[in-house]
DNA sequence: TGTTATTGTGTTTTT
DNA sequence: CACAATAACA
């Protein structure tokens, strides 16, 4: 297939920087690829080219790609392609002694930072807190993303308890996992960005010679040619990444402001709006014509998006016709849901459209179970994208910590995790007394462990630690003596008896385990003969990096699709299914947080807060652009959701929907709906008087529904909103209400239903207090 | 010390 | 509901 002109343009333009604003399936991975192709034809050597993509799946199949373009013309193996995490740590791991890391240092996941950072806490008491690790993690992530260090936390606009803490803790931490020689997600990025930003500053001593160049300075002035995919999900620290190493490149940058989908993480939109003024000579070309979707799809993406402020804006056109209207169903329950999606299932393959190219998405994980358990009952195969991956599961990071431990003798948080696995009489007070005298001398815990009884610990235990330690030195000998990965993987599972311990315990999920195991090592040994010339250490950063998308080892190839919206970026299908569109599922209860807060103080949205939904917008729209002829939308009535239940109204990206291009009733406007009123509490009503039962909840859920959008612009306390006509009696904003310790209030809002009906109600002189219903009587 | 029962608690999206 | 932290027990 031939380029369009904008394409084309974006593959020839050279000589200045290059903003390529790709809408959604507009063919962006196309003229990256030929853009890449092109250079390498005009002489460009591969190695002095450099592409960045934001996943492995991405990364992998952008190299596939050129290298069926460039067949035997060039080698394409020279090319650099990798995601962000992936370059720096192979910057990090050949320059990386400079900011601290070893050759061979270790790269923690989100557990092995949950467990350290536990650790911290435990070590400094403060496991009393009501403050969670995950949480000071989340903190320092954030840092870490926005290019800042610890000494910068007052910027993250915390609370000040919160920005003692996160500086207090984050230090500690940062400690031991440089002790550990070992980084995280984020640090990655920060080390890299620190290692090329200090090389070429020191002075040149006298009399050096151009080879004596510092190698990091040639790195910095290696690439000719930068090209970042996904430009817009970019975070600072990724940014100045990239212009570190395009030194002397030209850099082209390829997004599209609508589908940032990554805010949370700290990615930042104005990266991308603002490319082109940063950018001296900065061109732009637009990719609006989408060459995946039918019309009706299109339109109703553009209905989503349009209604966002703040973009550069697009429309995207395509001559592919109108093609099929999208079809919306409102279902009675999630159960419901997850059956009329398995029906939505057996009619596409019914016309032949492959179940590959089928996917059902929602937004968060949680969501996924039901319609698993539909499909299974229906002996649907699916697979599933994200939730856990065979590298997450308990056994494999157990194996894996073996092996990082024989790598890395300092890794102490690989130590705690194997140290007792399987039982060896080795426990907490054993660790803790190691853990002490380590903190103490400042050494690892391993080799404190050769010396147990300058810990304290006491003869039996003292024993089996020497046994333990003698055990890990043999297998240590065995990985320098250069023993094949997947030999060593199996003689380590043997050794340590890890593998007899599972088998012993007989039952079937152990029994899966096993199975697990075995294969990692399989795994390990087919990686070992395809890369004859990579370590352990390559193999182990390979799989710290991997994340869901390239679901290599579990996932049916020819099976229905699940994931998340997140997870569906970047990808297409024939027929997708999108799932939960009712308010506070899709958009997000938090995100929605921020609006409801406005409501109740009558004040307008804080910037931040129309940020949020924004980005889930952007979300909604990502979710309708993966379709290619078929869009099924849902949403149901109730949903039981964490074990509540929930009143469901229809999301406001589906009431946005336009009609003519959609079969099936939109909801119009709508207000959320006001719940039932319990019995014990419609027991203390007096007045108004309880009306005779009525039958109102017979009719269509939504025809009794009312919009006032004005709601949010008056006082809450003056906004005597609608009982709904002929309901059982209700709850409506304005109401006085009496608490037993609180007094008299105004009714501001309510949440739940049945027992779990909360109250929002604002006391004169306490503010507003959210309360179980039944402690609050009527007035 | 190690295992099991119980309580409690949260509950987005990911490299 | 699911899972993690804690308490009680062998």
């Amino acid at each position: 297939m031939q380029l369009n002109p904008a394409q084309q343009a974006a593959v020839d333009h050279r000589g200045s920087p290059l903003l390529v604003l790709a809408g959604a399936g507009t063919g962006k991975t196309r003229v990256i690829t030929h853009r890449v192709a092109a250079l390498m034809d005009e002489g460009v050597p591969p190695w002095r080219i450099l592409a960045v993509t934001f996943t492995n799946k991405a990364a992998a199949e952008m190299r596939a790609r050129m290298e069926k373009m460039c067949e035997g013309k060039v080698d394409v193996s020279q090319l650099w392609v990798g995601t962000f995490h992936s370059i720096s740590a192979r910057i990090l791991r050949r320059h990386g002694e400079s900011v601290g890391l070893s050759r061979n240092f270790a790269i923690y996941d989100t557990d092995d930072q949950t467990r350290l950072m536990k650790r911290v806490f435990k070590e400094m008491n403060r496991d009393d807190e009501q403050i969670k690790p995950r949480a000071i993690l989340g903190h320092l992530d954030q840092l870490k993303n926005r290019g800042l260090t610890i000494d910068q936390v007052d910027q993250l606009g915390l609370e000040g308890f919160m920005t003692r803490l996160v500086a207090l803790l984050g230090r500690r931490y940062q400690e031991l996992l440089r002790a550990a020689d070992a980084s995280d997600f984020g640090d990655l990025l920060v080390l890299a960005v620190k290692l090329l930003e200090k090389a070429g500053t020191e002075q040149p001593r006298p009399g050096a010679q151009l080879v004596d160049v510092d190698p990091v300075v040639g790195l910095k002035r290696r690439f000719l040619h930068v090209v970042v995919d996904e430009y817009q999900d970019t975070n600072p620290v990724q940014a100045r990444l990239v212009e570190l190493l395009s030194q002397r490149a030209q850099l082209c940058v390829v997004g599209d402001d609508d589908q940032a989908i990554y805010g949370w993480r700290g990615a930042d939109v104005s990266q991308i709006l603002g490319f082109p003024d940063r950018q001296p000579g900065c061109e732009l070309i637009r990719l609006e014509q989408n060459y995946r979707s039918t019309g009706h799809i299109l339109h109703c993406a553009d209905a989503i998006i349009r209604r966002n402020e703040g973009r550069l804006g697009k429309t995207l056109w395509s001559e592919l016709g109108d093609g099929a209207l999208v079809v919306l169903r409102a279902c009675e329950d999630e159960r419901e849901e997850a059956r009329f999606v398995v029906n939505e299932i057996l009619d596409a393959l019914n016309e032949d459209i492959p179940p590959e190219e089928i996917a059902v998405f929602y937004r968060t994980h949680a969501q996924s179970r039901v319609i698993e358990q539909q499909l299974t009952d229906n002996g649907m195969r699916y697979a599933i994208f994200g939730g856990l991956g065979f590298f997450e599961r308990k056994e494999i990071k157990d194996a894996l910590a073996y092996l990082r431990l024989l790598q890395n003798p300092a890794s102490d948080l690989d130590f705690t995790r194997i140290v007792n696995e399987p039982a060896r009489g080795i426990g907490d007070t054993t660790v803790g007394r190691l853990t002490a005298l380590a903190a103490n001398r400042n050494v690892a815990l391993l080799e404190v462990a050769r010396n147990p009884e300058e810990a304290g610990v006491s003869g039996a235990a003292a024993k089996r630690l020497a046994l333990f330690v003698a055990m890990i030195d043999e297998l240590t000998a065995r990985l320098h003596a250069g023993t094949p990965l997947g030999q060593l993987a199996a003689e380590v599972l043997e050794r340590t008896g890890y593998r007899d311990a599972l088998v012993q315990e007989g039952s079937e999920e152990s029994e899966a385990r096993v199975e697990n195991l075995d294969e990692f090592v399989g795994a390990l040994t087919e990686f070992a003969q395809d890369n004859p010339e990579q370590t352990l250490a390559d193999y182990l950063e390979q799989v710290s990096l991997v994340s869901d998308a390239d679901g290599g080892g579990r996932g049916e190839v020819r099976a229905v699709r699940l994931m998340t919206i997140h997870s569906a970026k970047g990808l297409e299908f024939e027929k997708v299914i999108l799932t939960g569109m009712e308010e506070k599922v899709f958009p997000h209860s938090r995100s929605i947080a921020g609006e409801e807060a406005a409501r109740e103080e009558g004040r307008r949205l804080r910037p931040e807060e129309r940020a949020q939904l924004e980005e889930e917008r952007r979300l909604a729209y990502v979710a309708v652009t993966r379709a290619k002829r078929q869009l099924v939308v849902t949403y149901a009535r109730r949903r039981r959701l964490y074990n509540q239940e929930f009143i469901g109204t229809p999301s406001r990206f589906v009431r946005d929907l336009p009609p003519d291009s959609v079969r099936g009733r939109v909801p119009g406007v709508v207000r959320r709906e006001a719940p039932a009123v319990p019995a014990q509490l419609q027991a203390m009503l007096s007045s108004p008087p309880p009306r005779p039962a009525a039958p109102a909840r017979e009719r269509s859920w939504n025809s009794d529904i009312v919009y006032d959008e004005g709601v949010a612009a008056r006082p809450a306390a003056r906004t005597r909103a609608p009982i709904a006509s002929d309901d059982a009696p209700s709850l409506y904003k304005g109401m006085q209400v009496r608490h037993r310790q609180y007094g008299e209030g105004t009714l501001v809002g309510w949440d739940g239903t049945g027992s779990n009906l909360k109250l929002a109600i604002n006391f004169p002189g306490v503010g507003v207090k959210t309360i179980l219903a039944r402690f609050c009587e009527p007035l």
